[in-house]
RNA sequence: GCUCCUUUCGUCUAGCCUGGUCAGGACUACGCGUUUUCAUCGCGUCAACAGGGGUUCGAAUCCCCUAGGGAGUACCA
């Protein structure tokens, strides 16, 4: 039997990096057993479901390449692919259900249910459906119902235990009289969660169920209903929870949780997939910068953890500059320009300074976003004052350099400074005025650059324009008059 | 309340099934080396088996209890 694995959001918000996760797990498991990784929007919450969600997760999904073979854009066998349009398959099944008197009809209004609960938890019991209208006949029921009468087809809750081997968890089992009969139907025509899932588990022929914990316990209702269907019932993997700095279900006063985040902020997918997959499951030679598509072959159901695991940005930042140091030149240069702005000066300058630039920095940077400010400083005429750079400031030799390099660029007219031009700077200072060490290398540094720190001196001031270092050079003047 | 899940360095985890290397790796922090700076890189240091019982010559590993954490208990998914 082929495997087919599907991951089924419901278009209630962006793709959470948790729901990610858990597609990831999907993919990946699908690809490794050669078999079908199936979408299916579960959008049966008419308040909150919106279509620019649905398209949203999509585009998400498609970001981090995992690609779907079947869904609501990529029509199959046993679509459609998004729950609203399958309506008729949940009423048919509920009929049957009904008539097989595995479900039955339930005119309980709200206002009854709710005192019925308070009854039962003021007695300390669990607020479950006591059953009342389990007793209707078939001919008063179908009268009600012609009748106009709102209603819900409520579930018959069998009175045997289940239980069930999960690839996670191991066996699972839970007692009898652990949930009361539940709707599968609601008065508004709509199936409900548990119920729609595993008819379209079903129909859908999905042979592994991998999803988070959460819904660990809604299996019970689930295999319920499997076998009121008489259908086979799928092998589970309940992954854990993604969890936040106070140990709580990943929300968004966490920080940035939805994918669409970490894209803006110019995260590489690979490097997100890549540190989520690490996020629960974890690869047999303990490696843990690698390549999605060279853990299709190893990735298996048996690595996961039990536990809920949290999510650490300092890790991702260090998987994302692994990635970055990988990358050639070129594709570093490409990536540079869609980061910085329309403005930014990094547009206006040649090949040759790009490439350079690129060079320069990219072992500096986790992520791309920070090439931003490292043009910044380039083109900044500002002077940083710290602790540091005010010592550098104070030292008589600084104040030398200083002189010596304002007389050099006066009346400079190249647009740039050749680094050879700056070796030959340093080899005077050093010679002729007998400063060396680091108050010739730091002096240099801080009046060339205005910061006590930063990349190889030689180069950043090739890629500065002399202007830029003229104005800075006056700024340390005025300073230094205070 | 009830049910289910869970507990190894600050964080992600390996090891557990098939008891027996100073409990291993990675991130972070710190230190050293490289870089006349910073970063990268290399090396190193700090740091954990939730607690208590039992079984055993021997327990992170098997069993029991307690405590903590999480999820569910809907006409949300």
């Amino acid at each position: 039997m082929p495997v087919r694995v599907r991951f089924a959001p419901s278009p209630t918000g962006y793709l959470h990096i948790g729901g990610a996760r858990t597609a990831l797990y999907s993919y990946l498991f699908a690809k490794r057993h050669k078999g079908q990784f199936i979408l299916r929007v579960e959008d049966t919450d008419l308040e909150r479901s919106k279509k620019e969600f649905e398209d949203s997760q999509i585009a998400d999904l498609n970001w981090l390449g995992l690609i779907h073979d079947e869904g609501p854009d990529k029509p199959g066998d046993v679509g459609p692919y998004r729950q609203s349009e399958r309506l008729d398959i949940y009423k048919k099944y509920s009929a049957e259900l009904v008539e097989k008197g595995a479900a039955y009809p339930c005119f309980c209004t709200n206002a009854q249910l709710d005192i019925k609960k308070e009854k039962l938890a003021e007695a300390g019991k669990a607020p479950h459906y006591d059953g009342t209208c389990r007793n209707i006949s078939q001919e008063e029921s179908s009268k009600r119902i012609a009748d106009g009468e709102e209603h819900t087809i409520r579930f018959t809750v069998p009175d045997h235990p289940f239980d069930f081997k999960d690839h996670v968890r191991g066996n699972v089992g839970w007692p009898i009289d652990m949930v009361g009969d539940f709707v599968i139907m609601r008065s508004n025509g709509m199936p409900t969660y548990n119920y729609c899932c595993t008819v379209d588990d079903w129909l859908m022929k999905i042979t592994h169920v991998i999803r988070a914990e959460d819904h660990l316990n809604n299996t019970l209702r689930q295999l319920m209903i499997y076998e009121a269907l008489g259908a086979e019932i799928p092998e589970f993997a309940h992954v854990s929870l993604l969890i936040g700095k106070d140990r709580q279900k990943l929300s968004k006063r966490h920080g940035a949780t939805s994918v669409s985040q970490y894209q803006k902020e110019h995260y590489l997918p690979e490097a997100l997939l890549n540190y989520l997959c690490l996020l629960g499951w974890s690869h047999p030679e303990e490696k843990d910068v690698f390549n999605i598509e060279d853990i299709v072959d190893i990735f298996d159901l048996d690595r996961f953890s039990k536990s809920p695991a949290m999510f650490d940005v300092d890790k991702l930042n260090y998987i994302n500059g692994q990635y970055l140091r990988a990358m050639s030149i070129e594709t570093l240069v490409l990536k540079f320009a869609e980061v910085c702005s329309s403005e930014s000066p990094f547009h206006k300058q040649t090949p040759e300074w790009k490439n350079i630039f690129a060079e320069l920095i990219k072992d500096k940077i986790q992520n791309f976003i920070e090439v931003r400010e490292k043009v910044d400083e380039i083109f900044t005429s500002d002077i940083y004052l710290n602790d540091e750079t005010k010592e550098i400031l104070s030292w008589d030799s600084t104040k030398l350099i200083q002189e010596y390099l304002a007389s050099e660029l006066d009346g400079f007219d190249k647009p740039f400074i050749s680094e050879d031009l700056i070796g030959d700077w340093m080899n005077h200072i050093k010679s002729e005025m007998k400063i060396k060490g680091k108050h010739l290398f730091m002096g240099m540094r801080v009046v060339l650059t205005g910061k006590a720190h930063g990349p190889d001196l030689k180069k950043v001031a090739r890629l500065t324009p002399p202007g830029i270092i003229a104005q800075r050079i006056s700024k340390l003047s005025l300073y230094e008059g205070h």
